[in-house]
DNA sequence: TTGTTGCTGACTTATATAAGACTCGATACG
DNA sequence: CGTATCGAGTCTTATATAAGTCAGCAACAA
């Protein structure tokens, strides 16, 4: 039998101007299932052999389209194993998505206690910011979280209602936040764009934090992007930066 | 002629327990010609069958060498040319090493005006900082910092005088410092660190980017790493973020 | 418990084709 | 004669396939 008969990919090989690798392709339909939660988070897909036979094309080709994925953080590789869809666990949020680290470079996972959750709808600017239609509904929570005991980050909480419906209703909201959202929503979040800023602490920062007014404060604005590449969550976190650091790797 | 004879890497193929794959030791291989200035920056390295033959090992290994190299953006390769090794050009100094954008998210190259260049023996803390003997000598270099006219950056930065002879001596300084390490001293700067905190600007700063005493500033804590791995330059840059934002992509 | 067996990914080599970039000579045109 | 343009040839990297060996892991059998 032809190999393009079982081929699910139009390459159109290399002879016409399709210009799309084919290992692209397979990238693009993997990243598509995985966004339709067609395998669930922790489960294995099928081995390259079987992917290769599925979508027609070589076990090499189908090893490239994963290894790009594997250095995405999407999937996870394990020898002898398979190749699994990515958790949030604790220890990949704290690592990816928990930037304060105290002097000494170690991180601890906050405490947090939600002072206040409500939805209505959405101002102009969270309709920018979150790609919203406007009079959208939104949901907001609002969480002073503490680090060894000492309240330092003030957080501010943005999500489209319609994407998650009833949160912070019946439910208790849990610490990792994202892992909620995969678990709960099926909701994964994989990037995030990160803007930061030095403000004056406001008098209510002040008390919640036990700084003096005016102190100043480390802004975080964050907005996290799923896995088909939508903005999901806004987040604006204010932190005392006098026991701990705002880290970032460049190069 | 067996294979085996020519190869400059003593793989031990798998049989044995070495477990170092081949595509990683030609890795190191290349690091340490690019180390030694083996090639100069923007010169193009051997084709890949030219490596391969030299190396004893195949095309497609040093293929996913370089290709690993390139991902640590080490390497550029363009189609058809060559593969090169990387410079440290004003657009790519902008985008890798120069966090600050207008809300806009606009990147403009900042003009640089030294206040005051010195050299002394170092502090216990920019010896552990930079990795330095007690006792060694360090140059700093105080620069004040405008975007778009705006005095916005208080800059220090610090190096070790045995790395880089004479600079800020006869020689003026240029914006893009990294490209000039590379450049006069053969020292590439490849990967930062930063530690980012609010503070509260002192008198002295506050006077030299027009603000309020105690106005808060973003202190920026960043150690430069060499291709090699060493710490280079220890800098602090504290900015007034009125107007500009500290950027950072997460996952 | 221990050893075997069979699955998986990890690594290496080989081969082939496509496409970008450059050289250089033939050719056409003023 | 001088010049510009086209195209073949030959470098390079980019993509794709195939075949094989090795190593980690788990389940099963002895």
């Amino acid at each position: 039998m032809a190999k393009a008969a079982n081929r699910k990919i139009t390459a159109g090989k290399r002879a016409s101007g399709a210009a799309i690798p084919l290992y692209a392709q397979v990238e693009e339909i993997i990243r598509q299932r995985l966004i339709d939660n067609y395998w669930n988070p922790g489960e294995a897909l099928p081995s390259e052999m079987q992917l290769a036979a599925e979508l027609g094309v070589s076990q090499g080709t189908v090893r490239k389209a994963l290894n790009d994925m594997v250095a995405e953080n999407l999937l996870v590789r394990r020898q002898g194993r398979g190749t699994f869809v990515s958790e949030h666990t604790e220890r990949r949020a704290l690592f990816l998505f928990f930037n304060l680290v105290g002097e000494d470079g170690s991180r601890t996972m906050p405490v947090s206690e939600v002072s206040s959750c409500a939805h209505r709808k959405a101002t102009p600017e969270e309709c920018e910011r979150l790609d919203l239609a406007v009079g959208a509904e939104i949901i907001t929570v609002q969480r002073v979280r503490s680090l060894h005991g000492e309240p330092t980050i003030v957080d501010r909480v943005t999500v489209s209602r319609s994407l998650f419906p009833n949160l912070g209703g019946d439910v208790k909201l849990p610490e990792n936040l994202y892992r909620f959202y995969q678990g709960e929503y099926g909701i994964t979040i994989t990037k995030a764009q990160e803007s930061v800023r030095a403000v004056s602490a406001t008098p209510e920062e002040a008390e919640m934090l036990s700084l003096a007014p005016g102190a100043p404060l480390l802004e975080i604005d964050r907005i996290s992007l799923s896995l088909d590449g939508r903005p999901v969550e806004w987040r604006v976190s204010r932190c005392n930066t006098n026991q701990h650091t705002y880290v970032a790797e460049r190069g």
